[in-house]
RNA sequence: CGCGGGGUGGAGCAGUUUGGUAGCUCGUCGGGCUCAUAACCCGAAGGUCGUAGGUUCGAGUCCUACCCCCGCAACCA
């Protein structure tokens, strides 16, 4: 409760972003999910905060600046201005933007981390791992590839080195409690699910909080040549933003605890569990909420760089305007699970719901304004029950919006807005006021049908514009709405009638003109859109188990003469144990001995069908560990787009070891 | 037996907690209307609700087993 105004606080934040790179169109459904969020609490009354921001340390920005050759704050600058541009093009309207290199951040984190080091929840201990001298960097066990340095290869000591560790263990008992006393705390409940089975019930081991090893972070100050775990690091924004800690922490005082933190499934787990404990252990409230929400998926794969399928909403916004981006965003897929996203998809929502239905709707209303009245809104006249129906549908609107926005059911809001839309669309269609129109007899039901259009198209304006901000701006000017009482969630829930009679309509542009969607289609074509603009009907195997690697378009013939291709002789050949792909090879190389191969083809091949089979090799590739198998070499196979895979062999048989070249 | 999600008319989904006529959007077909952005309105076709058992008067919904798909985890060289 807000002190001074009496309103309720409603503080809603999204993750803070990597900026390793710019943001994909999920970082965008994320934050126009709080962005509709928090407009909707503050037009309906509340005292409204809403944090975003940037997680701006770790190695991997290291590693990026370093490539590009600027300083990693040079680097994130550039890639912040990016993202600041990307939330004013899409209307995200932040009350802050927290980046962890703002000093007030890197105070508030340091202080926390002296604090919890004071009290003994953080302690220094020896963490045993595996160090590569050449690249400074401290690896665990798990992270080693084939026991050496997942970097560079080359092999690694292994030495102790101090550390901090917060005490996880310690508050594991509280922390299962809390959650299963606070069945609203991680919603939706699936995920708590997820978090007692995987995570709390086995049992937590005390967190590693500090590294030597990364430059680019926030030092410990008592121990410099230690930098903050970007997680403690990272989580700490939601109080730092606020001012927690310093002398100037009235918005903390004010706004925490939050009241949601909308973050993506994938780091759920950090959130409702080292978030809680660390603010536990200082004494300090935990948010309300933690809404783990889906992803957008894209031909039934997660949206990553590395598969190649980003969509940039900054295309999308200046093609189809950020009112249309976002009002599919919030209208196609149930919050909280995971939806496909097609572009087919969204140009069919905007074409049915915004031109069709509301954009026409509009439209319709408006023209028979200026017809039958010389674009004077008429005042209501003769009642009958099909208008008193549809005003008492309209009136009842708010009610449910707010319902369900208040489960975070972006969608079922909308679909509740656009039936009193389809029923406005209906009510012209029972009405006929082109037929009421002909003659004077037909003229009270005429002003009567025509203001009560007119007041419910008022009404959708003053309701969409939480998820649509600009939308209604231009719906008023086509209704000569100029007064902003009218335009408010007040005014929607007085009863029907709030329009005066007499104001002017101008019909003016389509709110959104109708799109061409094979033509559409076809514009991206040529790029990325291409396997999807032909839609395959069903599941054609085409997924990779690996991205494609990208070919140059020619090479040396000395890169080809690189890999010592041979050809080998299965000698004997087993399924790997707990492993679904690998089969466990001996091959013979003739006079160059044998090998011990682990391949991924189980799924392919029998072992017995391969035993005495000559394969092709590349006998000089790096040795791999598989399954805790050393595999040296790798065995070439063919696979099609079916996703049928052939092993490669030679026509007629050769002697073992044979140069393949 | 690693963890989790899912399999519902051509497509995408809801419904499963509290068993009782299988619903929505898009698409298709037919009709109506002409105020409107070839938009709007009405109607129809189309589903053995993954498979097989079981409980029940009755199962998409509960129980058992199994199959398949997708994430995560892991080892796809």
């Amino acid at each position: 409760m807000c002190q001074d105004c009496q309103k309720k606080t409603f503080y809603i934040t999204t993750p803070i972003y990597y900026p390793s790179d710019n943001l994909h169109i999920g970082h965008a459904y994320c934050s126009t999910a709080v962005d509709t969020m928090a407009r909707f609490k503050k037009m309906t009354g509340y005292d409204t905060y809403f944090l975003t921001g940037t997680d701006e340390h770790g190695q991997k920005i290291e590693r990026k600046a370093k490539e590009k050759g600027v300083t990693p704050q040079a680097y994130v600058d550039h890639i912040v201005d990016g993202i600041k541009d990307l939330w004013k093009l899409m209307d995200i309207q932040y009350d802050d933007f927290i980046r962890t290199t703002d000093q007030r951040h890197v105070a508030c984190v340091q202080k926390l981390f002296k604090q919890l080091y004071d009290q003994g929840d953080i302690y220094k201990s020896e963490y045993e791992g595996w160090y590569c001298t050449p690249c400074e960097s401290f690896w665990t066990e798990l992270q080693l590839k084939d026991g050496k340095c997942p970097d560079c290869g080359r092999p690694v000591e292994k030495t102790r080195e101090e550390s901090y560790f917060f005490k996880l263990s310690k508050y594991q008992d509280w922390l299962i409690q809390y959650i299963e006393e606070h069945p609203d705390f991680i919603q939706p409940a699936s995920r708590a699910n997820e978090m007692m089975n995987n995570f709390l019930k086995p049992g937590l081991e005390d967190l590693c909080v500090s590294r030597t090893s990364i430059q680019w972070g926030i030092p410990v100050t008592f121990d410099p040549k230690h930098t903050v775990y970007v997680w403690l690091d990272a989580l700490s924004n939601y109080i730092s933003a606020l001012g927690y800690g310093t002398d100037h922490d009235e918005l903390y005082r004010k706004y925490w605890p939050a009241d949601v933190h909308m973050v993506g499934k994938e780091i759920v787990r950090f959130h409702t569990i080292i978030w809680p404990i660390m603010l536990h252990a200082l004494g300090l409230p935990l948010p309300k909420q933690v809404f783990g929400h889906g992803w957008l998926v894209i031909d039934g794969k997660k949206m990553g760089k590395s598969v190649g399928n980003v969509v940039d909403p900054v295309v999308l916004c200046n093609r189809y305007s950020s009112d249309a981006v976002r009002y599919f965003l919030m209208r196609e897929m149930p919050f909280g699970s995971d939806g496909e996203f097609t572009l087919k998809a969204m140009l069919t929502r905007i074409n049915a719901d915004l031109a069709n239905d509301l954009g026409n709707l509009v439209s319709r209303t408006v023209a028979m304004i200026e017809k039958y009245f010389g674009g004077q809104i008429p005042a209501a006249d003769a009642v009958e029950d099909v208008d008193r129906a549809l005003w008492q549908l309209a009136e009842e609107l708010p009610g449910k919006v707010e319902k369900q926005m208040d489960a975070l059911q972006f969608s079922g809001a909308l679909q509740e807005i656009w039936k009193l839309i389809g029923e406005c669309n209906k009510y012209i269609d029972v009405t006929q006021p082109w037929v009421l129109g002909r003659e004077d007899a037909g003229k009270p039901r005429l002003r009567t049908v025509l203001y009560t259009l007119a007041e419910c198209v008022r009404r959708v304006a003053a309701l969409i514009g939480f998820v649509m901000p600009r939308t209604p701006a231009r719906i008023y000017a086509q209704l000569g709405v100029t007064d902003l009482a009218l335009t408010d969630w007040a005014s929607v829930q007085k009863p029907f009638g709030v329009l005066p009679a007499g104001l002017q309509v101008h019909k003016g542009e389509a709110l959104f003109p109708r799109l061409d969607i094979q033509k559409e289609l076809e514009r991206d074509a040529p790029k990325t859109e291409a396997p999807k603009a032909e839609k395959q009907p069903a599941k054609q195997p085409e997924k990779k188990k690996h991205a494609e690697p990208e070919y140059p378009a020619e090479i040396e013939i000395d890169d080809f003469f690189k890999c010592k291709l041979q050809v080998a002789r299965v000698l004997a050949c087993e399924k790997v144990e707990k492993s679904k792909k690998l089969l466990k090879f001996q091959l013979s190389l003739g006079k160059d001995g044998t090998r011990t191969v682990v391949s991924g083809i189980a799924q392919y091949y029998t072992p017995e069908e391969l035993v005495g089979r000559q394969v092709v090799l590349i006998s000089n590739l790096k040795t791999a560990k598989l399954a805790g198998i050393e595999s040296q070499g790798m065995i070439l196979s063919a696979v099609d787009a079916e996703d049928h895979l052939k092993l490669v062999s030679v026509q007629e048989g050769v002697e073992d070891g044979a140069i393949i070249g």
